[in-house]
DNA sequence: CTTGACCTTAACCTTACTGGAAGGTTTAGT
DNA sequence: ACTAAACCTTCCAGTAAGGTTAAGGTCAAG
């Protein structure tokens, strides 16, 4: 198999794949007029990188996955952690995601929204970030 | 104000400050030492761009931001509409990261996660995929 | 007079690629 | 035999959004 076909058929770019290669991730072997050549153990561990990174691993974590899939004597046990810990890390973006996004419905929603140029949405964010829900009021006794 | 205070006050770092000041996206007066010097309005953009960020405006958007708020005769619809604009986008990326984690979830639960080789996460990942929950099949007309 | 805390610019490192330049190879068609 | 398309090769540059390091100027305190 080419590079091209190869690339059809895990679904990376020739380019990812020449990447990966660079970085030691995978092996080609070359013909005699140097295109790189893939049998069916280079196409798994391509398929193991392209899914991989679909469901949000990094190339460096991809390392360590090849290395396990490679490896006869490895535990299924680490794998699953390594799973695991990516779910984990998954959770803790949504988390994030989430606190955005409603702190943006928040903002929105006390926006007007017309012709006019009065925006608490920009009021509220050029201001100084007090983190707080509830705002300081001058003392009587000032 | 001086590059440091203003960075405290913000929360960016001064190291950003001076990036956006690159892109164009702030302004800074310069004293005679040829040390930067923020004012109130300064200040002020500086807050819309640190809390733009945190809640997941990308830079070029932030510039839109920070024209908005120096521009007088804006609508405020504007800024709504690219308020709801991000959320949209943050709905996208939040069903995109709860695909990846239910994948992997589904993933784990079929590995055993023992001493032993085997595991159906690797089977999985590394074998091809059609990603499809149906197969095409060939037109009987071809 | 020196130390430490500031400030300055410039240049390189990161992640995970994508695009393009400049050129070699193979294949199909005429 | 010639040519054009479709492959392939390497290398260089750029992206977002800064962080890090280097080498040096400025300023206040002791």
């Amino acid at each position: 198999m080419k590079i091209g076909e190869a690339a059809r058929a895990t679904g990376l770019s020739a380019k990812s794949i020449r990447y990966y290669e660079s970085l030691g991730l995978v092996q080609s072997l070359r013909r005699d007029n140097g295109y790189r050549e893939y049998d069916s153990a280079a196409i798994q561990e391509l398929n193991l990188l392209a899914r991989a990174r679909r469901v949000g691993f990094s190339l460096e974590e991809c390392r360590y996955l090849v290395s396990l899939l490679n490896n006869q004597s490895r535990h299924s046990a680490d794998v699953k952690q390594q799973v695991l810990q990516k779910v984990a890390q998954l959770d803790e973006q949504l988390v994030h995601l989430t606190q955005m996004r409603n702190t943006l419905l928040e903002l929105a929603d006390r926006c007007q929204g017309d012709e006019g140029p009065e925006c608490a949405i920009l009021q509220d964010l050029s201001s100084a970030n007090t983190g707080m829900r509830f705002t300081l009021v001058e003392d009587e006794n000032g």
